[in-house]
Order: structure tokens, then sequence, then C-alpha cells
DNA sequence: TTCTTGAATCAATCATGTTTGAAGCATTGT
DNA sequence: ACAATGCTTCAAACATGATTGATTCAAGAA
């Protein structure tokens, strides 16, 4: 959970969503949160060109949600450390809101 | 959680985290994910002029994450209806990811 | 070495989102 | 009715992010 009184936690919190808050990035999220997968496996639905998908892999790798690793001419990208409890982490809590009562007065 | 070979469901679940990819409108969120709140009681750290203020609240609105209701000169806001469980099913599960054996050699 | 493949990088364009300043609307107080 | 308050809306300026096309790099095959 952010503080959310703290101005760099929630800058923090709101740059590693903003990683994810794209069709194609979260797709490959997605796709690399199911299991370690090459390059070549992670064209999204619809295609788009290789240099495209090396830009958000880029995006996604910055913020510190994936890494990757090469194996001979192709390179593998898998979840880092802890990507999606960070992830998680940014949003509040549901369980910790407050149950509402209705005054029917 | 999102289906994430349909390209649909994919582009919903962007669009509801790209309202919150911002450090202002998380803030916010998290304000009133504590509990409901007049718009004068919302001014982020640092603080903003009110027209700005009252645009990420419309983002929100319009993501369908928060609601508002007046209450004589004032709006209140508040979270709307499993507001948070459509973010944190957006995101992929930390507990479906697959364990992965490390092969030591 | 040279060629091919898988992938990343760069600079330029294009599209989208944010911020500003001015104006508007609803509600309450005088 | 008029003025003041709380908040929203609008259009224009500004900033940032996504996409394209060309180039580069590293590894393996010929």
């Amino acid at each position: 959970m952010i503080d959310s009184r703290n101005v760099e936690s929630v800058a923090a919190a709101a740059a590693v969503l903003a990683a994810v808050a794209d069709p194609v990035r979260l797709q490959l999220l997605h796709s690399i949160a199911g299991q370690t997968r090459c390059v070549c496996d992670l064209q999204p639905e619809p295609p788009i060109p290789g240099n495209l998908l090396s830009y958000h892999l880029k995006v996604l790798r910055e913020a510190g949600l994936i890494e990757g690793t090469r194996r001979g001419r192709w390179i593998d990208y898998s979840l880092a450390d802890g990507a999606l409890q960070r992830l998680h982490a940014a949003l509040p809590d549901p369980a910790l809101v407050a149950r509402q009562l209705v005054v029917v007065r």
C-alpha cells in the first residue's frame, strides 16, 4: 500500500501504472505473467511492427516490470521480481475500504 | 481477471488503468477510497487550480471509478461500486503466476 | 568473411492528454 | 433580485506519448 500523503510514493505508483496502462503493454504483461516468453512469441493481437513491439517492451523493462535475457539469437522476457505485487500495491486495497453506513433517517 | 486474448477486454482494462495512471488522479482515488469526500477536501499535494481538479475528477468519473452527488453547494465524491475490484482485475493475478523452477545444474 | 535473422535504437511525425484562462451554472446568503 | 461560493465546462496552448521508417547491433549459418 502506498502512502497517499507522500508525493514521491504516489508519483512512483502512478509511473508503474502508466507503464501498463496501454492495450499493447497490458497484453504483453499478461502473456509474460503466464510464462517466460521469447519476443518472437509476443506479437499482440492485432500484430504490430517489430520495432514498435521493442519500444513497448522497453517501456515495461524501464519500469522494472520485466527482464530480458538473451538466448542465442532470441531474447526471452520474464516478469521481474515482485512486479505484480508492486502493481497491485499501487492501487487502494479493496479490503481496506471502510464499510459505509447508510443513514436512512 | 481479463482474457488477454480478447482485444476488447484488454482495451477496457487498459482504459481503466489509464484513468488512475496519473499522480493527481491516483492521489484522489486513494483519498476517496478512504472515505467519501467533498471536492473542497480533495486538494492534492501540491495543490492545483480548481478547474484542473474538476478535470481530473471528470476523468475518474467517466472511467466509472467514482460518483459525485450534490449536497447543497458542495459535491461529494465516493467510490463507484466495484471500482477497486475492476482495477485489480485488470492486472495479472500474482497468485496465478506459475512458480518457476531454477535449474542450478 | 559475408549473409541472414531476431531484436534494439534513432530521429521525425503524428496523436493524445494535460494545463491554463475565461466563462457558465447551481445553490445559498443578503 | 443581486452577489458570493463551489464546482464544472469550454477552447486554446502546451507537453508527452505512440507510431513510422531507416539504421544498427549481436549471434548464428554459409
